[in-house]
DNA sequence: TACATTAATGACCAATCAGTCAGTATCTTT
DNA sequence: AAAGATACTGACTGATTGGTCATTAATGTA
């Protein structure tokens, strides 16, 4: 008669990982003081005791979320970037736009939000975020902008400047898509992957050095 | 013998606008759920009950903060740029760059930060907001563009892309001022002034549609 | 089957906080 | 100066919630 499937089962190893994804998916949704410890782990499918189990505190289980759902996403792109070979003016149209399409998709695009809105109450989730995130991010762009100047395919332009210039409508894209994304239906903005490739071809055009005669190579036959 | 001077004053007008200003700072710097209404009512210099005398509740004290303090600036921005006469790249450069600079300065910028974070929670915000701030936004910085574009001084640009990536990385230049910006001494970011000088350039230059004679001739005397 | 180990539970506690309201101080009017 | 009107106060309350821990049940072992 009981259609008790089962409950109270006993998994040490996978708990951890999502009582993370669950407190991720509440932590961007709600915020972090809004969100209940109690809701995190029944999203997570245990009782409240169990979180305490896995993480000492709230602030403890916010700083795993941080740490465990980006350094992967960042890495694994560092490592793509890293082996291209292939003009920078390519590397950066395609590599790039490919690469933020999948950390805008995943998951992870949500841990932007949360740094804005927590590292305040946390300053020492900032050290880390810079350090593994900021920091290796710029480097990369950075990289490929100098590579593309010494080979004279670029123009001098102020390399931290140009990277803001790439990276930060993505960062951008990816807190809309976690708030006021989620209230107006398509509020009067594209389609993220259209703007992307449109908006990396726009300052790319600014960054790159083209003479005269190779102007409007894309539209002219 | 007491020094107590003059508590319990009435200024039945002043409260409103310094019960707002008092929530701005503590909302932007805490997050809503965070603050406690008490601490907004005594950096305004009042007791919790004053507060309530003026806001039925806290989240009416939230959209009273984002209504008041942006739509002010917004206004004043279109009006200038409106009654402009003379280039458009010239316009964007200078009066864009400017525009936004006033509004990063002041704690007006602190409203976007208070969007990102809390709009999920009221979604009645996301409405007003884009109506009152995002739209108009658009409105006027497309326009300029379009009028490039129709006067043969700009490309045919994809406009609503190009507005998003010219005005994407001042909103984040934004949020990092309230967000990262006060953990990290420098932050590896650029001064913003340079900053928002450089990226309105850079997109410009994608933007526009100089002839080959004419380029560079920023660098050459 | 009996026993040991430990993952999981949920009732409970102490602290916090939004919102209230009976009372107080200040201003205005006469 | 006295009375009336009202801006202001802060102690109080009911509800909420982070964190605890004694108890329970699943698993392993002999």
């Amino acid at each position: 008669m009981h259609v008790t499937a089962n409950l109270r089962q006993r998994r040490k190893e996978a708990r951890p990982g999502e009582l993370v994804d669950a407190a991720l998916e509440l932590f961007v949704e709600k915020g972090f003081a809004a969100t209940r410890t109690e809701e995190v782990a029944l999203r997570a499918g245990v009782s409240k005791g169990t979180l305490y189990l896995y993480y000492p505190s709230k602030e403890e289980l916010l700083k795993a979320v941080i740490r465990d759902r980006l350094s992967s996403e960042i890495k694994a792109g560092a490592l793509e970037v890293e082996q291209y070979a292939g003009s920078n003016g390519d590397l950066m149209r395609g590599l790039l736009s490919q690469w933020w399409m999948r950390v805008f998709d995943s998951p992870a695009s949500g841990v932007f939000k949360l740094i804005i809105t927590e590292v305040r109450n946390f300053p020492d989730i900032a050290e880390f975020y810079v350090r593994e995130v900021i920091e290796p991010g710029q480097q990369l762009v950075g990289a490929v902008i100098e590579r593309g100047i010494r080979s004279g395919e670029f123009r001098k332009v102020n390399v931290e400047a140009a990277v803001q210039s790439l990276l930060l409508p993505m960062v951008m894209l990816c807190l809309h898509k976690h708030s006021l994304g989620v209230c107006v239906p398509v509020a009067s903005l594209v389609n993220p992957r259209d703007f992307i490739r449109q908006h990396i071809d726009l300052v790319m055009r600014g960054i790159e050095n083209k003479p005269a005669s190779k102007l409007n190579k894309r539209e002219s036959p």
